[in-house]
DNA sequence: ACCTAATGAACGAACGATCGTTCATTATCA
DNA sequence: TGATAATGAACGATCGTTCGTTCATTAGGT
């Protein structure tokens, strides 16, 4: 017989180390991959510990996708504040750089999204994706001062929407397959030539 | 009693139906959340003659996965050819276009690629991607004709792979999370808005 | 041309392990 | 004391795999 852990070792701390085991767990091995068990042994919790916290599994899964979310959307990230304050298009390796730390502090996040596409069909989080265009219009409508200024025809959100991925794609790729330096240099001089390419185009001038 | 499938109906076809199988239930549930009864159901076969073809359910995983890379790679693809034919950057619209079919005609593929990242932390496809700047390097050598004109103190092999794998990032999100639209225009609107900023840049001329 | 032995695909019951979840019980705090 | 957090045994279901068996086909000897 062991001792039941501490029950007021911080308020109810053990939710929060139940997501986090889990949030390890999902991430690299999937949903399905994961037991309940493996969960609570990481956690340091029993495993009917965890159904006075979450009423299922995939209740679990889906609190993850909702908290990370939450947090990536605030305002005090990275990203948001270069939207805020950049000038785009002319500080194009800010927005990577930006794009760079995100991918690294969220790259969990990222791929619990894969292993949301992959084992639920993308049903957590597929309204995520629909009206992007929508908000990064909105993005750039609610920035102080004036419109960006570029290259005619060019929609201002497409375009910031374009480099925006662009970054997320390099990043992510290199995190997903773990391959350092997917182009053969190191990252700055990915944003560096990315930025060059997106400014200046790739023809001769 | 059922009658047992046809033995010489065609020589050992039903290896493939499992393996066709196996496809589109890895590819919509992910791995662990496909079960060897479902493969077997869906194929028409019996459970335990999937285990005359294969010796285990990772091995039909793997096998899959080699054969979308064997014909993925085929000379005969869209993207090959294009490879081969363009004049790079001169016809980017080309390069975009061959990536859509790319990515309709091998979505399967790539779809088990992030099953494979989610649930096997990459280790069936992490080769694919070391060495694929060289690949592109390769590529651009093979190809006839002179060497790509582009703006100065642009690579063209990473070039061409930032272009090919925004063209292959964004068809690839529009299938993973199922939204038409991310742009809020159409697949050619988007190729061609794709195009004019690889060629000439977001800066106004 | 016939008989026979060998082959291997096909079947589905069965195995042991593990799955997600429930439950009765105990410990801890307000 | 009452409420809640914690425990781990237990449950039924399902998992991947193995097993013994059937059977159509083929190869080889005569």
């Amino acid at each position: 017989m062991k001792t039941p852990a501490r029950r007021a070792e911080k308020g109810s701390g053990n939710r929060d180390r139940i997501l986090k085991a889990a949030a390890v767990l999902f991430r690299r091995q999937g949903f399905h991959g994961t037991s309940t068990r493996e969960i609570a042994e990481k956690a340091g919790v029993s495993l009917g510990n965890i159904y006075n916290h979450f009423p299922t599994k995939e209740a679990m899964f889906a609190t993850l996708l909702k908290d990370y979310e939450e947090e990536y959307f605030s305002p005090s990230q990275p990203l948001h504040k270069v939207f805020m304050s950049t000038d785009f298009p002319d500080n194009i390796e800010a927005l990577g750089a930006a794009s760079g730390r995100m991918v690294e502090k969220f790259g969990d996040y990222m791929l619990l999204m894969y292993v949301d596409v992959v084992e639920f069909d993308a049903k957590h989080i597929s309204r995520l994706f629909t009206g992007m265009r929508d908000r990064y219009t909105a993005v750039l409508r609610s920035r102080p001062g004036p419109a960006p200024r570029l290259a005619e025809g060019i929609d201002p959100a497409a375009a910031m929407m374009m480099v925006v991925w662009s970054f997320f794609n390099y990043f992510t790729m290199e995190r997903l397959f773990r391959v350092k330096g997917l182009y053969g240099m190191e990252e700055t001089e990915v944003i560096g030539m990315f930025s060059e390419v997106f400014r200046r185009g790739l023809l001769p001038r």
